[in-house]
DNA sequence: ATTGTTGGTCTCAAAAAGAGACTAGCACTA
DNA sequence: TAGTGCTAGTCTCTTTTTGAGACCAACAAT
């Protein structure tokens, strides 16, 4: 049963899960962070172009002031933006994203044209899905 | 300013966001799902084969039974993943990843190995920031 | 008769997220 | 000069999500 102590052997160092050290693991540490709820729809904006804090703010209107600052922190953190303040007369803040952050949403732009692309078979198998539970 | 109003035009449909309806984007409808702390981690196991209930939980030790359900469960309505019941004396469980899931974990495992290569950046950055923040 | 194994559910506490008021400095307006 | 709005946030409060752990029923082996 050695296979049952092992796993994300395809992201080069496999993770021994028997003796585990939860901030070991390089698929969890850093999907944990990209995977929340706003970060890849504010990669996928500062993929395109420079945003300043406003901007994101009416380009996703259902984000929270608090959630927005927070989310670009943590992205900020883990090196995938940079936030460079100017001290114009209202101070405007503007987010770019990194070479970093570039890498890392080549990949994962695959994943958001994938979603794109499939999106009606997801919700018709979650159509399928919640009509079999009622029965 | 048009380009305000308008964002995610890597997925195939842009979303227009200032009609916005929370429920219309395909990128947040299949990434808020795919995007949970535990989804990837458990798609990554399936991907490689089909896992039971139990030995999902010894792979990944520090899930509660709870979430594990609930995240199984998640996956298998937006097609991920198929749960078979076998009517075995202690009924067993088999989770097996379908078409759609691995179709899906095609380009996520590319996203998955750039966490692996480039873990080690992201933990730079991250102390890098650390160490500004408090001087 | 007790223990273990199966795949869960239930309850309660802790953590995270969302809503909305509040801040301060400056510009424009009345 | 007082009022309004813009900037990029912070603070507090409530709701939602997550985590920890007890509990369940059926059967098998000890």
């Amino acid at each position: 049963m050695d296979n049952i102590a092992r796993v994300n052997t395809l992201a080069g160092e496999p993770c021994d899960m028997s003796t585990w050290d939860a901030g070991n693991c390089p698929v969890r540490d850093v999907m944990n962070q990209i995977a929340g709820k706003w970060s890849t729809l504010l990669l996928e904006a500062l993929a395109q172009r420079p945003y300043r804090f406003g901007e994101l703010r009416r380009l996703v209107p259902d984000i929270s002031q608090r959630m927005l600052t927070q989310t670009l922190r943590d992205l900020q953190r883990d090196g995938y933006i940079d936030r460079q303040v100017f001290p114009t007369k209202p101070p405007s803040v503007e987010y770019r994203m990194t070479d970093l952050g570039h890498s890392l949403f080549a990949p994962l732009s695959k994943v958001l044209a994938w979603a794109g692309e499939n999106h009606a078979a997801v919700k018709a198998a979650r159509a399928k899905y919640d009509a079999s539970e009622l029965g």
